[in-house]
DNA sequence: ATGAACAATATTGTCTACATTTTTGTAGTC
DNA sequence: GACTACAAAAATGTAGACAATATTGTTCAT
């Protein structure tokens, strides 16, 4: 039923997963600007291509494209920040519901050898591959719990998080520490329905609080107000 | 917070918007071939904005894309089919608990207005307009709701509804019918939440039941196991 | 007549060149 | 010396031509 993996895709859809990535990762920040033509060498691809895959970017709000000035990463502003993590609690908070009725008992392994590489990689002090994994750990619950379509939506959720947690950040990220994610696993175990949930939300919860979404940061490109 | 509507969107974005309206209208079907000269010269655009529309539309599931054949609406199957009417009842449901909590006396009479459209559209034998204002009501609901993201959501889900209803419908098609929308609008005014909710999800539930999901329909592409 | 090889047509995919627009740099004028 | 006007550069947007591929139609041999 679900895909298993998306690697039946376009070439276009190629080009969006590593842009995706590097936002997700944070090695592109929030402003950023995405020359075609450069991104055509670096990927070594047409500039056509890399315009069909900057308007899929721009659908899906990752990317902010202004006529005759080229494509930006986009900028959330606090009340999309806001709206983005309300909506990911609800998500988040169905996805593991939803999981806990359908999953099985072979499937549990799975979670654990994905926490394994969080732990392994936290300790390593690996900053790219710990982001990468945490995030992998909510897209590997929405996986399992067999829903296309949830799938998407959290893949899509989770990008624009850490748009968010890029921009508004107050202090050191919390990265989703591993911590959490071992104790949503026991309840996972223990089909303990409304456990799961409590510490999905909780977990976001500590996430959000670790942002500063009381003020509007300036966006890159208006610079007016930022110098008064 | 909300946009409004969308009228401030790139040239892009218009095309998938036409496209996409054709397709929740039920005037493309599933498996209908999407020729990029064709929808060039109907749009009065360049070929490379329609692959540009088309590599958007195909990232939302609305669109397969075959390489070296061509792209074609969607023919959802069974599965997928199940696992959007059942995000939808969970999503919708979300909308209208967020909409009862945040809704304001003065958003109610919009409400009613769209719905005394409707009527007149349904008494009036317009069935295109009435399938356009049937899918509007559900995103006046999600607009007024106050989340972007919810509308997003609501929006694919709702063209999706419509590929598969298309495909799946057993008699004539329900189409969303204004009585059920109208009860919705007392319980909403009454901030009677779990009374609208019922009333969402079995007017989901209704559309769902006229659907023969039984059994998978061949693919327009695929002749060789409808001929046997 | 049937089947396979081949040619013709149509459509997608890609590349190049050019027009448009914005930004940046420079010279001229007060 | 500062401001304006203009020119140059860079990047985007678009159109057209060409190549690659799939489909359709035809011919030829058996």
């Amino acid at each position: 039923m679900s895909n298993s993996k998306e690697t039946v895709t376009g070439p276009t859809a190629e080009i969006c997963e590593r842009i995706w990535l590097s936002i997700a990762e944070k090695r592109l920040r929030p402003g950023a600007r995405l020359k075609e033509e450069q991104l055509a060498e670096i990927f070594e691809v047409s500039r056509a291509r890399v315009r069909q895959a900057l308007a899929v970017l721009e659908s899906e709000g990752l990317v902010t494209i202004v006529p005759n000035r080229g494509a930006f990463v986009s900028e959330p502003g606090v009340d999309e920040a806001r709206d983005v993590f309300h909506v990911r609690k609800q998500i988040e908070a169905r996805v593991v519901e939803r999981l806990i009725d359908r999953v099985s008992a072979d499937q549990i392994p799975l979670l654990e050898a994905h926490l394994r590489q969080e732990r392994e990689a936290d300790q390593r002090g690996d900053t790219s591959a710990t982001i990468r994994l945490s995030g992998g750990f909510h897209l590997l619950l929405a996986e399992l719990a067999g829903s296309d379509f949830l799938f998407g939506i959290l893949r899509d959720l989770i990008s624009r998080s850490s748009l968010i947690t890029a921009m508004y950040r107050s202090r050191h990220l919390h990265n989703c520490g591993p911590d959490e994610h071992a104790a949503l696993i026991d309840c996972i175990r223990a089909r303990d329905k409304p456990g799961a949930t409590r510490i999905m939300l909780d977990h976001l919860q500590h996430v959000e609080d670790e942002l500063d979404l009381s003020e509007e940061v300036p966006t890159t490109r208006d610079l007016r107000q930022a110098l008064v």
